[in-house]
DNA sequence: AAAAAACTGAACTGTGCAGTTTATATGTCA
DNA sequence: TGACATATAAACTGCACAGTTCAGTTTTTT
């Protein structure tokens, strides 16, 4: 989260510990993961592994750190400022439904909800790490796109939630409810053009606007 | 779930039971609820309680199961067929945001995604006694809509979708982790009047299409 | 009012797991 | 060589909790 160096010691095997209970983790939450495990999946002793962390929950605390780190990363590059909107939308489009619908994305989330009485902390550090940082990105390219007479917008807020928000229809509740776990290209890029062409039929000007017939 | 009387015997405190055990499963989820809270919480020993179910699990399907009927009727009369789109959507959209927004929806999502790997089939049987039966109505509406000239939609499925999407807009991501958890009126009318504008101006036809200027 | 069924509380068993301890091994620097 | 840090496996402690048992009480049925 916020803290950087803490207590956490330094030595070989931090590394191989933090990977082992990074996998065990996302794959199975706070409490379905158990400490043997995650020694065993790092090849470490659990003795080893209590040298490096105090207990559990930093343990925890530290990998979901790390996670969001990771993630910040990932939303690093998800929008090119110069494309046309339709270009450039449906890029981010594409990105931000390929990082949702990994399995890096599902863990993360899943984690985060099913660990949220627990780590009340976590939701929010994962909200400001992520989603909150493409809000911010979009907003940006919002407001040269509309200088640019590209794009009128009243409320950049809602409409950037709003493009977010569409580019999660069909996939997210399938793939939150375990109805469906793999999505072909095909089914992505249907979301992610739905997505564009919706966005700019309410939000696009003159002639890059949505081209709905030649859909 | 699609199970219907199996063996659970009748007597004075079956209701008690399955009302504590929805306390404390809805607000803890399953590992974190302790059967001894469960039959605390329901004024029950915990013989009773285990003389009516063999075990947590299955407690704790039946609750489940229940919750999915609940919401079943929940979602029953969520879509007014007769009134003109803007106002047949934005109600719609109303009550959409007011399910999940409420501790009932919050709970219930919460602990499928929880479970989803626990109880790979409560993830469905939630979709399916919730989300899958709210897009039905929506393209039912939908067909009856384009028929009358009212809207204009190739995709309804995806229509559907979008339509829900929208209706999260903001409001479903600082729920679900935990940066704001109430939500003023206005907050509400403001997604839910977005959502309409947004899909009025890509399915919208003639006169009852977006007025967006009038926002 | 007597018999049957449902319920209670409290003590008990067994298990899984977080965290500790110990005795031993390996590697590194002087 | 020896001193010190780091790692290991395995046994151990303590606790929380699912599930059982049982002697005794309350409620329902006839």
């Amino acid at each position: 989260m916020n803290i950087q160096n803490d207590t956490v010691k330094q030595g070989r095997k931090l590394q191989q510990v933090l990977e082992g209970a990074r996998t065990v983790f996302l794959q199975h939450g706070f409490e379905g993961a158990s400490v043997d495990d995650i020694a065993k999946s790092a090849n470490v002793s659990k003795a080893t592994l209590y040298s490096y962390f105090p207990d559990k929950r930093i343990l925890f605390m530290e990998v979901a750190k790390a996670e969001c780190l990771r993630q910040e990363e990932m939303t690093d590059e998800m929008i090119g400022a110069n494309a046309n909107p339709r270009d450039a939308l449906t890029t981010a489009a594409d990105r931000m439904i390929r990082l949702f619908v990994s399995p890096f994305g599902r863990n993360v989330f899943r984690v985060c909800v099913a660990e949220a009485e627990r780590f009340p902390e976590l939701g929010r550090e994962f909200w400001e790490s992520g989603p909150a940082r493409v809000r911010s990105k979009m907003i940006a390219y919002f407001n040269i796109s509309i200088s640019r007479g590209e794009l009128k917008i009243e409320d950049c807020e809602l409409a950037a939630d709003q493009f977010a928000e569409l580019c999660k229809a069909d996939l997210f509740s399938k793939l939150v409810f375990g109805v469906q776990d793999t999505f072909s290209d095909a089914e992505i890029d249907r979301i992610a053009n739905g997505a564009v062409d919706t966005f700019l039929a309410r939000y696009g000007t003159g002639r890059h606007a949505v081209n709905q017939a030649a859909e």
